[in-house]
DNA sequence: TCCTGTCTGTACGCTAGCGAACACGATTTT
DNA sequence: AAAATCGTGTTCGCTAGCGTACAGACAGGA
Protein backbone atom coordinates (compact mmCIF):
# COMPACT_ATOMS: atom_id res chain seq x y z
CA UNK A 1 0.00 0.00 0.00
CA UNK A 2 1.31 3.68 -0.74
CA UNK A 3 1.63 4.99 2.67
CA UNK A 4 3.07 1.87 3.76
CA UNK A 5 5.23 0.00 1.13
CA UNK A 6 7.29 -1.78 4.10
CA UNK A 7 6.12 -2.42 7.87
CA UNK A 8 7.87 0.19 10.45
CA UNK A 9 8.18 2.33 7.12
CA UNK A 10 8.09 6.04 7.77
CA UNK A 11 4.63 7.76 7.24
CA UNK A 12 2.68 11.22 7.42
CA UNK A 13 0.80 10.92 10.98
CA UNK A 14 -1.97 12.84 9.67
CA UNK A 15 -3.02 10.84 6.74
CA UNK A 16 -2.33 7.54 8.67
CA UNK A 17 -5.10 9.22 10.97
CA UNK A 18 -7.58 9.32 8.02
CA UNK A 19 -10.21 7.13 7.99
CA UNK A 20 -10.13 4.47 4.72
CA UNK A 21 -12.64 5.63 2.79
CA UNK A 22 -11.06 9.60 2.44
CA UNK A 23 -8.11 8.23 2.43
CA UNK A 24 -8.85 5.66 -0.87
CA UNK A 25 -10.17 8.89 -2.27
CA UNK A 26 -6.30 10.61 -1.66
CA UNK A 27 -4.29 7.61 -2.69
CA UNK A 28 -3.96 7.37 -6.41
CA UNK A 29 -3.33 11.49 -6.35
CA UNK A 30 -0.80 11.16 -3.48
CA UNK A 31 2.67 11.30 -5.11
CA UNK A 32 6.16 10.65 -3.27
CA UNK A 33 8.71 13.45 -3.32
CA UNK A 34 12.50 14.22 -2.49
CA UNK A 35 12.74 17.28 -0.11
CA UNK A 36 16.03 18.32 -0.44
CA UNK A 37 17.99 20.37 2.20
CA UNK A 38 16.84 24.26 1.26
CA UNK A 39 14.24 23.57 -1.21
CA UNK A 40 11.94 26.42 -0.65
CA UNK A 41 8.04 25.16 -0.94
CA UNK A 42 6.39 28.21 -0.67
CA UNK A 43 7.38 31.81 -1.29
CA UNK A 44 5.95 34.52 1.01
CA UNK A 45 2.59 35.73 -0.89
CA UNK A 46 2.97 32.72 -3.54
CA UNK A 47 -0.40 30.22 -4.42
CA UNK A 48 0.03 26.37 -3.76
CA UNK A 49 -0.19 23.83 -6.23
CA UNK A 50 0.54 20.70 -4.03
CA UNK A 51 0.05 20.47 -0.38
CA UNK A 52 3.31 18.78 1.30
CA UNK A 53 2.53 15.54 3.93
CA UNK A 54 6.30 15.15 5.04
CA UNK A 55 7.56 11.66 5.89
CA UNK A 56 11.17 12.07 6.87
CA UNK A 57 11.66 15.76 5.84
CA UNK A 58 11.69 18.39 8.11
CA UNK A 59 10.13 22.01 6.79
CA UNK A 60 10.34 25.29 8.56
CA UNK A 61 7.81 27.93 8.30
CA UNK A 62 10.20 30.83 8.17
CA UNK A 63 9.52 34.63 7.89
CA UNK A 64 12.52 36.72 6.03
CA UNK A 65 12.56 40.38 6.93
CA UNK A 66 13.16 43.26 4.23
CA UNK A 67 17.14 43.19 5.65
CA UNK A 68 17.49 39.74 4.96
CA UNK A 69 17.37 38.48 8.60
CA UNK A 70 14.70 35.70 9.51
CA UNK A 71 12.85 34.03 11.64
CA UNK A 72 11.78 30.68 12.21
CA UNK A 73 7.75 30.64 13.09
CA UNK A 74 6.96 27.17 13.44
CA UNK A 75 7.95 23.14 12.60
CA UNK A 76 6.69 20.90 10.32
CA UNK A 77 7.18 17.58 10.62
CA UNK A 78 6.03 13.94 9.89
CA UNK A 79 3.00 15.13 12.44
CA UNK A 80 1.41 17.61 9.63
CA UNK A 81 1.15 19.60 6.79
CA UNK A 82 3.05 21.96 4.59
CA UNK A 83 0.32 24.61 2.80
CA UNK A 84 -2.60 25.18 5.56
CA UNK A 85 -3.64 28.54 3.91
CA UNK A 86 -5.19 26.48 1.45
CA UNK A 87 -8.52 25.31 2.67
CA UNK A 88 -8.04 28.44 5.49
CA UNK A 89 -8.32 30.59 2.62
CA UNK A 90 -6.20 33.62 0.87
CA UNK A 91 -4.18 30.96 -0.57
CA UNK A 92 -1.12 32.25 0.57
CA UNK A 93 0.78 33.90 3.92
CA UNK A 94 3.50 36.31 4.23
CA UNK A 95 6.03 33.11 4.97
CA UNK A 96 8.32 31.02 3.47
CA UNK A 97 8.54 27.67 3.95
CA UNK A 98 11.74 25.63 3.62
CA UNK A 99 12.91 22.05 3.80
CA UNK A 100 15.45 22.28 6.71
CA UNK A 101 16.10 18.26 6.88
CA UNK A 102 16.48 16.71 3.85
CA UNK A 103 14.26 13.73 3.28
CA UNK A 104 10.48 12.24 1.55
CA UNK A 105 7.18 13.50 1.63
CA UNK A 106 3.82 12.94 -0.19
CA UNK A 107 2.48 15.78 -1.53
CA UNK A 108 -1.15 16.36 -2.62
CA UNK A 109 -2.40 18.72 -5.75
CA UNK A 110 -3.91 21.86 -3.93
CA UNK A 111 -7.46 21.13 -5.60
CA UNK A 112 -7.87 17.47 -3.90
CA UNK A 113 -7.23 19.12 -0.82
CA UNK A 114 -9.87 21.86 -1.17
CA UNK A 115 -12.11 19.38 -2.76
CA UNK A 116 -12.32 17.08 0.01
CA UNK A 117 -11.78 19.98 2.54
CA UNK A 118 -15.17 21.34 1.11
CA UNK A 119 -17.23 17.76 1.75
CA UNK A 120 -16.88 18.99 5.49
CA UNK A 121 -15.99 15.89 6.71
CA UNK A 122 -13.92 14.16 8.59
CA UNK A 123 -11.28 15.56 6.84
CA UNK A 124 -11.82 19.28 7.34
CA UNK A 125 -11.93 18.21 10.90
CA UNK A 126 -9.00 16.76 11.36
CA UNK A 127 -7.08 19.49 9.53
CA UNK A 128 -8.66 22.46 11.76
CA UNK A 129 -7.12 20.15 14.85
CA UNK A 130 -3.64 19.79 13.10
CA UNK A 131 -3.62 23.58 12.32
CA UNK A 132 -4.82 25.02 16.09
CA UNK A 133 -2.28 22.76 17.33
CA UNK A 134 -0.01 24.71 14.58
CA UNK A 135 -1.38 28.26 16.11
CA UNK A 136 -0.20 26.84 19.41
CA UNK A 137 3.60 26.24 18.38
CA UNK A 138 3.62 29.88 16.66
CA UNK A 139 2.05 31.38 19.72
CA UNK A 140 4.26 29.50 22.23
CA UNK A 141 7.34 30.84 19.60
CA UNK A 142 6.31 34.34 19.96
CA UNK A 143 6.69 33.90 23.78
CA UNK A 144 9.66 31.94 23.48
CA UNK A 145 11.50 34.73 21.66
CA UNK A 146 10.36 36.61 24.32
CA UNK A 147 11.70 35.66 27.62
CA UNK A 148 13.56 32.69 27.40
CA UNK A 149 17.77 32.28 26.58
CA UNK A 150 19.42 31.12 23.47
CA UNK A 151 20.34 27.85 25.29
CA UNK A 152 17.02 27.09 26.31
CA UNK A 153 15.77 28.01 22.50
CA UNK A 154 18.56 25.97 21.21
CA UNK A 155 17.43 23.04 23.69
CA UNK A 156 13.16 23.68 22.68
CA UNK A 157 14.37 23.74 19.26
CA UNK A 158 16.31 20.69 18.73
CA UNK A 159 13.78 18.52 21.02
CA UNK A 160 10.90 19.86 18.43
CA UNK A 161 13.06 18.65 15.20
CA UNK A 162 14.06 15.31 17.25
CA UNK A 163 10.09 14.91 17.87
CA UNK A 164 9.85 14.63 14.41
CA UNK A 165 13.13 12.29 13.14
CA UNK A 166 13.45 9.30 13.36
CA UNK A 167 16.73 8.14 15.26
CA UNK A 168 18.77 10.74 17.42
CA UNK A 169 20.82 12.10 15.37
CA UNK A 170 20.65 15.46 12.93
CA UNK A 171 22.32 16.92 10.12
CA UNK A 172 22.04 20.23 10.61
CA UNK A 173 25.17 22.49 10.35
CA UNK A 174 25.11 25.70 13.53
CA UNK A 175 24.87 28.42 10.60
CA UNK A 176 21.69 26.77 9.32
CA UNK A 177 20.16 26.64 12.96
CA UNK A 178 21.37 30.34 13.25
CA UNK A 179 19.28 30.89 10.89
CA UNK A 180 15.90 29.31 11.93
CA UNK A 181 16.55 30.54 15.73
CA UNK A 182 16.92 34.55 14.43
CA UNK A 183 20.34 34.60 16.02
CA UNK A 184 23.91 34.77 14.90
CA UNK A 185 26.09 32.02 14.40
CA UNK A 186 28.11 32.26 17.32
CA UNK A 187 25.38 32.64 19.64
CA UNK A 188 24.74 28.98 18.29
CA UNK A 189 28.04 27.56 19.06
CA UNK A 190 28.46 28.75 22.09
CA UNK A 191 25.18 27.46 23.41
CA UNK A 192 25.73 23.69 21.05
CA UNK A 193 29.11 23.65 22.97
CA UNK A 194 27.95 24.28 26.43
CA UNK A 195 25.61 21.48 25.49
CA UNK A 196 28.14 18.93 24.41
CA UNK A 197 30.33 20.06 27.47
CA UNK A 198 27.30 18.91 29.78
CA UNK A 199 27.36 15.45 27.96
CA UNK A 200 23.62 16.17 25.94
CA UNK A 201 24.78 16.26 22.56
CA UNK A 202 27.56 15.39 20.48
CA UNK A 203 28.15 17.50 16.76
CA UNK A 204 30.80 17.39 14.22
CA UNK A 205 30.19 19.28 11.49
CA UNK A 206 27.15 19.22 11.07
CA UNK A 207 25.56 15.97 12.27
CA UNK A 208 24.37 16.18 15.47
CA UNK A 209 23.52 13.32 18.20
CA UNK A 210 21.52 13.71 21.45
CA UNK A 211 23.15 11.61 23.89
CA UNK A 212 21.13 12.20 26.70
CA UNK A 213 16.85 13.37 25.64
CA UNK A 214 15.61 13.65 29.35
CA UNK A 215 18.57 16.79 30.39
CA UNK A 216 17.57 18.46 27.24
CA UNK A 217 13.98 18.28 27.86
CA UNK A 218 15.00 19.32 31.71
CA UNK A 219 17.12 21.99 30.40
CA UNK A 220 14.63 23.77 27.71
CA UNK A 221 11.97 26.12 29.00
CA UNK A 222 8.39 25.25 29.53
CA UNK A 223 7.34 26.10 26.06
CA UNK A 224 8.87 22.71 24.47
CA UNK A 225 6.56 20.76 27.26
CA UNK A 226 3.48 22.79 26.34
CA UNK A 227 3.85 22.56 22.20
CA UNK A 228 3.97 18.62 22.63
CA UNK A 229 1.13 18.17 24.89
CA UNK A 230 -1.49 20.50 23.01
CA UNK A 231 -0.34 18.04 19.63
CA UNK A 232 -0.41 15.07 21.58
CA UNK A 233 -3.84 16.26 23.03
CA UNK A 234 -5.43 17.32 19.58
CA UNK A 235 -3.71 14.84 17.48
CA UNK A 236 -3.86 11.58 19.65
CA UNK A 237 -4.10 9.38 16.54
CA UNK A 238 0.31 9.38 16.05
CA UNK A 239 2.21 6.90 17.78
CA UNK A 240 3.11 7.99 21.22
CA UNK A 241 7.00 8.67 21.53
CA UNK B 1 -31.86 46.36 14.51
CA UNK B 2 -29.78 44.52 17.36
CA UNK B 3 -26.29 45.28 15.37
CA UNK B 4 -26.84 48.81 14.33
CA UNK B 5 -28.97 50.35 17.29
CA UNK B 6 -28.07 53.83 15.73
CA UNK B 7 -26.26 54.65 12.42
CA UNK B 8 -22.35 55.13 12.87
CA UNK B 9 -22.79 52.94 16.60
CA UNK B 10 -19.34 50.84 16.38
CA UNK B 11 -20.49 47.36 15.95
CA UNK B 12 -18.41 44.01 14.90
CA UNK B 13 -17.11 43.88 11.09
CA UNK B 14 -17.19 40.25 11.27
CA UNK B 15 -20.68 39.90 12.09
CA UNK B 16 -21.39 43.21 9.70
CA UNK B 17 -20.26 41.10 6.86
CA UNK B 18 -22.43 38.35 7.55
CA UNK B 19 -24.82 37.38 4.75
CA UNK B 20 -28.27 38.80 5.61
CA UNK B 21 -30.22 34.90 6.05
CA UNK B 22 -26.95 33.47 8.70
CA UNK B 23 -27.34 37.20 10.82
CA UNK B 24 -30.68 36.26 10.97
CA UNK B 25 -30.02 33.08 12.50
CA UNK B 26 -27.93 34.36 15.09
CA UNK B 27 -29.70 37.62 15.91
CA UNK B 28 -31.88 36.65 18.36
CA UNK B 29 -29.54 34.66 20.26
CA UNK B 30 -26.40 37.65 20.22
CA UNK B 31 -26.16 38.93 23.35
CA UNK B 32 -24.61 42.60 23.97
CA UNK B 33 -22.45 42.61 26.72
CA UNK B 34 -20.01 45.46 28.85
CA UNK B 35 -16.16 44.17 29.03
CA UNK B 36 -15.08 46.10 31.64
CA UNK B 37 -10.92 46.11 31.73
CA UNK B 38 -9.35 42.84 32.96
CA UNK B 39 -12.08 40.95 32.61
CA UNK B 40 -10.75 37.73 31.88
CA UNK B 41 -13.09 36.22 28.51
CA UNK B 42 -10.97 32.45 28.98
CA UNK B 43 -8.37 31.20 31.13
CA UNK B 44 -5.71 28.69 29.82
CA UNK B 45 -7.15 25.56 29.06
CA UNK B 46 -10.45 26.20 29.80
CA UNK B 47 -13.48 25.20 27.84
CA UNK B 48 -15.47 28.21 26.50
CA UNK B 49 -18.99 28.98 26.85
CA UNK B 50 -19.39 31.99 24.80
CA UNK B 51 -17.68 33.39 21.35
CA UNK B 52 -17.20 37.39 21.65
CA UNK B 53 -17.09 39.67 19.08
CA UNK B 54 -15.83 42.67 20.83
CA UNK B 55 -17.67 46.18 19.41
CA UNK B 56 -15.90 48.46 21.24
CA UNK B 57 -13.66 46.71 23.31
CA UNK B 58 -10.34 45.38 22.52
CA UNK B 59 -9.03 41.88 23.90
CA UNK B 60 -5.56 40.92 24.37
CA UNK B 61 -4.57 37.25 23.74
CA UNK B 62 -1.58 36.52 25.78
CA UNK B 63 0.43 33.16 28.01
CA UNK B 64 1.28 33.59 31.08
CA UNK B 65 4.10 31.66 32.02
CA UNK B 66 5.00 29.43 35.01
CA UNK B 67 6.80 32.61 36.81
CA UNK B 68 4.29 34.94 36.13
CA UNK B 69 5.86 37.37 33.73
CA UNK B 70 3.54 37.01 30.40
CA UNK B 71 3.70 38.10 26.30
CA UNK B 72 0.94 39.18 24.40
CA UNK B 73 0.06 36.59 21.50
CA UNK B 74 -2.53 38.74 19.35
CA UNK B 75 -4.94 41.64 19.78
CA UNK B 76 -8.69 40.97 18.92
CA UNK B 77 -10.84 44.09 18.52
CA UNK B 78 -13.91 44.80 16.50
CA UNK B 79 -12.41 43.36 13.44
CA UNK B 80 -12.65 39.59 15.14
CA UNK B 81 -13.86 37.35 17.29
CA UNK B 82 -12.42 35.65 20.41
CA UNK B 83 -12.41 32.08 20.62
CA UNK B 84 -11.42 30.17 17.82
CA UNK B 85 -10.12 27.29 19.41
CA UNK B 86 -14.44 26.32 19.62
CA UNK B 87 -14.87 25.22 15.60
CA UNK B 88 -11.07 24.88 15.31
CA UNK B 89 -11.07 21.89 17.46
CA UNK B 90 -9.80 21.29 21.45
CA UNK B 91 -12.24 23.59 23.17
CA UNK B 92 -9.56 25.42 24.50
CA UNK B 93 -6.10 27.05 24.43
CA UNK B 94 -3.07 27.32 26.07
CA UNK B 95 -3.15 30.92 26.18
CA UNK B 96 -5.13 33.24 28.31
CA UNK B 97 -7.83 36.26 26.53
CA UNK B 98 -8.18 38.93 28.61
CA UNK B 99 -9.92 42.96 28.41
CA UNK B 100 -7.21 45.47 27.57
CA UNK B 101 -9.31 48.25 26.79
CA UNK B 102 -12.98 48.59 28.36
CA UNK B 103 -16.22 48.77 26.10
CA UNK B 104 -18.71 46.13 24.22
CA UNK B 105 -19.22 43.26 22.73
CA UNK B 106 -21.66 40.85 21.77
CA UNK B 107 -21.68 37.00 22.30
CA UNK B 108 -23.21 33.98 21.21
CA UNK B 109 -23.58 30.83 23.27
CA UNK B 110 -20.43 28.28 22.02
CA UNK B 111 -23.10 25.94 20.34
CA UNK B 112 -24.77 28.33 18.28
CA UNK B 113 -21.42 29.19 17.18
CA UNK B 114 -20.68 25.46 16.67
CA UNK B 115 -24.17 24.66 14.81
CA UNK B 116 -23.49 27.68 12.40
CA UNK B 117 -19.52 26.84 11.86
CA UNK B 118 -20.73 22.99 10.61
CA UNK B 119 -23.36 24.26 8.11
CA UNK B 120 -20.07 24.60 6.30
CA UNK B 121 -21.18 27.51 4.30
CA UNK B 122 -19.93 31.53 4.18
CA UNK B 123 -19.58 31.70 7.92
CA UNK B 124 -17.83 29.22 8.16
CA UNK B 125 -15.47 30.47 5.56
CA UNK B 126 -15.52 33.93 7.00
CA UNK B 127 -14.39 32.37 10.22
CA UNK B 128 -11.69 30.60 8.89
CA UNK B 129 -10.22 33.72 6.69
CA UNK B 130 -10.17 35.73 10.16
CA UNK B 131 -8.68 32.66 11.70
CA UNK B 132 -5.68 32.96 8.85
CA UNK B 133 -5.46 36.34 9.71
CA UNK B 134 -4.73 35.92 13.26
CA UNK B 135 -2.03 33.71 12.37
CA UNK B 136 -0.43 35.67 10.63
CA UNK B 137 -0.91 38.21 13.43
CA UNK B 138 0.67 36.12 15.80
CA UNK B 139 3.53 34.54 13.65
CA UNK B 140 4.45 38.21 13.19
CA UNK B 141 4.97 38.77 17.00
CA UNK B 142 7.06 36.31 16.94
CA UNK B 143 9.37 37.75 14.44
CA UNK B 144 8.99 41.36 15.96
CA UNK B 145 9.83 39.49 19.36
CA UNK B 146 13.12 38.61 17.94
CA UNK B 147 14.25 41.32 16.02
CA UNK B 148 12.97 44.86 16.92
CA UNK B 149 13.39 47.16 19.62
CA UNK B 150 11.37 47.71 22.20
CA UNK B 151 10.22 51.45 20.70
CA UNK B 152 9.24 49.76 17.42
CA UNK B 153 7.08 47.48 19.26
CA UNK B 154 5.69 50.00 21.12
CA UNK B 155 4.69 51.31 17.83
CA UNK B 156 3.47 48.69 16.41
CA UNK B 157 1.27 47.74 19.32
CA UNK B 158 0.18 51.53 19.98
CA UNK B 159 -1.31 51.25 15.92
CA UNK B 160 -2.70 47.91 15.98
CA UNK B 161 -4.86 48.95 18.93
CA UNK B 162 -5.71 52.42 17.42
CA UNK B 163 -7.14 50.22 14.16
CA UNK B 164 -8.90 48.93 16.82
CA UNK B 165 -10.87 51.81 18.30
CA UNK B 166 -12.78 54.87 17.55
CA UNK B 167 -10.80 58.49 17.85
CA UNK B 168 -7.21 58.40 18.65
CA UNK B 169 -7.09 58.45 21.95
CA UNK B 170 -6.51 54.62 23.99
CA UNK B 171 -7.02 54.39 27.84
CA UNK B 172 -4.56 52.20 28.92
CA UNK B 173 -1.08 52.67 31.91
CA UNK B 174 2.44 51.62 30.95
CA UNK B 175 2.50 49.48 33.77
CA UNK B 176 -0.34 47.47 31.32
CA UNK B 177 1.31 48.31 28.24
CA UNK B 178 4.50 46.55 29.41
CA UNK B 179 2.81 43.26 30.64
CA UNK B 180 1.27 43.20 27.07
CA UNK B 181 4.51 43.18 25.50
CA UNK B 182 6.60 41.23 28.04
CA UNK B 183 8.57 43.84 28.99
CA UNK B 184 9.79 46.25 32.13
CA UNK B 185 7.69 48.89 32.48
CA UNK B 186 10.44 51.11 33.12
CA UNK B 187 11.06 50.23 29.45
CA UNK B 188 7.97 51.35 28.13
CA UNK B 189 7.66 54.46 29.97
CA UNK B 190 11.45 55.27 28.12
CA UNK B 191 9.94 54.35 25.04
CA UNK B 192 6.73 56.31 25.24
CA UNK B 193 8.84 59.40 26.39
CA UNK B 194 11.24 58.98 23.57
CA UNK B 195 7.84 59.32 21.37
CA UNK B 196 6.33 62.18 23.00
CA UNK B 197 9.46 64.15 22.86
CA UNK B 198 9.56 63.48 18.95
CA UNK B 199 5.40 65.12 19.49
CA UNK B 200 4.28 61.49 18.29
CA UNK B 201 2.00 61.27 21.19
CA UNK B 202 0.62 62.81 24.18
CA UNK B 203 0.10 61.21 27.38
CA UNK B 204 -0.78 61.56 31.00
CA UNK B 205 -1.89 58.88 33.60
CA UNK B 206 -3.03 55.92 31.35
CA UNK B 207 -4.25 58.03 28.73
CA UNK B 208 -2.41 58.72 25.53
CA UNK B 209 -3.06 60.46 22.80
CA UNK B 210 -1.85 60.03 19.29
CA UNK B 211 -1.29 63.07 17.46
CA UNK B 212 1.07 62.37 14.50
CA UNK B 213 -0.17 58.86 13.32
CA UNK B 214 1.66 58.72 10.08
CA UNK B 215 4.97 59.18 12.24
CA UNK B 216 4.25 56.47 14.34
CA UNK B 217 3.70 54.26 11.26
CA UNK B 218 6.99 55.16 9.95
CA UNK B 219 8.89 54.50 12.89
CA UNK B 220 7.90 50.76 13.04
CA UNK B 221 8.57 48.37 12.01
CA UNK B 222 7.54 46.01 9.03
CA UNK B 223 5.39 44.03 11.15
CA UNK B 224 2.59 46.31 11.63
CA UNK B 225 2.53 46.75 7.59
CA UNK B 226 2.42 42.66 7.06
CA UNK B 227 -0.50 42.53 9.06
CA UNK B 228 -2.38 44.80 8.26
CA UNK B 229 -1.99 44.26 4.82
CA UNK B 230 -3.11 40.50 5.74
CA UNK B 231 -5.71 41.84 7.42
CA UNK B 232 -7.42 43.74 4.84
CA UNK B 233 -6.49 40.91 2.07
CA UNK B 234 -8.47 38.27 3.95
CA UNK B 235 -11.26 40.20 5.47
CA UNK B 236 -12.23 42.96 2.61
CA UNK B 237 -15.60 43.51 3.83
CA UNK B 238 -14.51 46.09 6.73
CA UNK B 239 -14.65 49.67 6.79
CA UNK B 240 -11.05 50.99 5.08
CA UNK B 241 -9.58 53.25 7.79
C1' DT C 1 -7.14 69.19 54.26
C1' DC C 2 -4.54 65.35 54.44
C1' DC C 3 -3.61 60.89 52.92
C1' DT C 4 -3.19 57.02 50.29
C1' DG C 5 -2.79 54.78 46.11
C1' DT C 6 -1.65 55.10 41.29
C1' DC C 7 1.20 56.55 37.53
C1' DT C 8 5.52 58.08 35.78
C1' DG C 9 10.62 59.45 35.98
C1' DT C 10 15.44 58.24 37.00
C1' DA C 11 19.62 55.94 38.28
C1' DC C 12 23.05 51.95 38.65
C1' DG C 13 25.22 47.86 37.77
C1' DC C 14 24.62 43.66 35.14
C1' DT C 15 24.02 40.22 31.34
C1' DA C 16 22.74 38.33 26.88
C1' DG C 17 23.33 38.78 22.57
C1' DC C 18 25.09 41.66 18.53
C1' DG C 19 28.60 42.93 14.78
C1' DA C 20 32.86 42.26 12.88
C1' DA C 21 37.03 40.05 12.22
C1' DC C 22 40.03 36.27 12.14
C1' DA C 23 42.10 31.36 13.06
C1' DC C 24 42.06 26.64 12.32
C1' DG C 25 40.93 22.03 11.15
C1' DA C 26 38.22 18.94 8.18
C1' DT C 27 36.28 17.77 3.94
C1' DT C 28 35.83 17.99 -0.86
C1' DT C 29 37.59 19.24 -5.33
C1' DT C 30 41.03 19.42 -8.83
C1' DA D 1 49.07 16.31 -3.45
C1' DA D 2 47.52 20.89 -3.54
C1' DA D 3 43.78 23.99 -3.31
C1' DA D 4 39.40 25.59 -2.21
C1' DT D 5 35.44 25.44 0.60
C1' DC D 6 33.00 24.55 4.68
C1' DG D 7 32.05 24.18 9.64
C1' DT D 8 33.51 25.60 14.00
C1' DG D 9 36.15 28.19 17.71
C1' DT D 10 37.52 32.64 19.67
C1' DT D 11 38.10 37.48 20.57
C1' DC D 12 36.70 42.46 21.48
C1' DG D 13 33.98 46.24 22.07
C1' DC D 14 29.15 47.56 22.08
C1' DT D 15 24.07 48.07 23.06
C1' DA D 16 19.40 46.91 24.57
C1' DG D 17 17.03 45.53 27.99
C1' DC D 18 16.89 43.50 32.84
C1' DG D 19 16.44 43.79 38.11
C1' DT D 20 16.30 46.73 41.80
C1' DA D 21 15.48 50.69 44.20
C1' DC D 22 13.61 54.99 45.06
C1' DA D 23 11.49 59.69 44.20
C1' DG D 24 8.14 62.87 42.57
C1' DA D 25 3.55 63.98 40.83
C1' DC D 26 -1.17 63.64 40.34
C1' DA D 27 -6.00 61.91 41.66
C1' DG D 28 -9.66 60.79 44.50
C1' DG D 29 -11.55 59.76 48.93
C1' DA D 30 -12.07 60.53 53.99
Amino acid sequence: MLLMPLPDTPCNHLLASLPPTELARWAPLLQATEMPLGQVLYESGCTLEHVYFPTTAIVSLLYVMENGASAEIAIVGNEGLVGISLFMGGGSTPSRAVVQSAGQGLRLPAQAMKDEFNRAGPVMHLMLRYTQALITQMAQTAVCNRHHTLDQQLCRWLLLSLDRLPGTELQMTQELIANMLGVRREGVTAAAHSLQQAGLIRYARGRISVLDRPALEQRTCECYAVVKREYDRLLPGRAAD
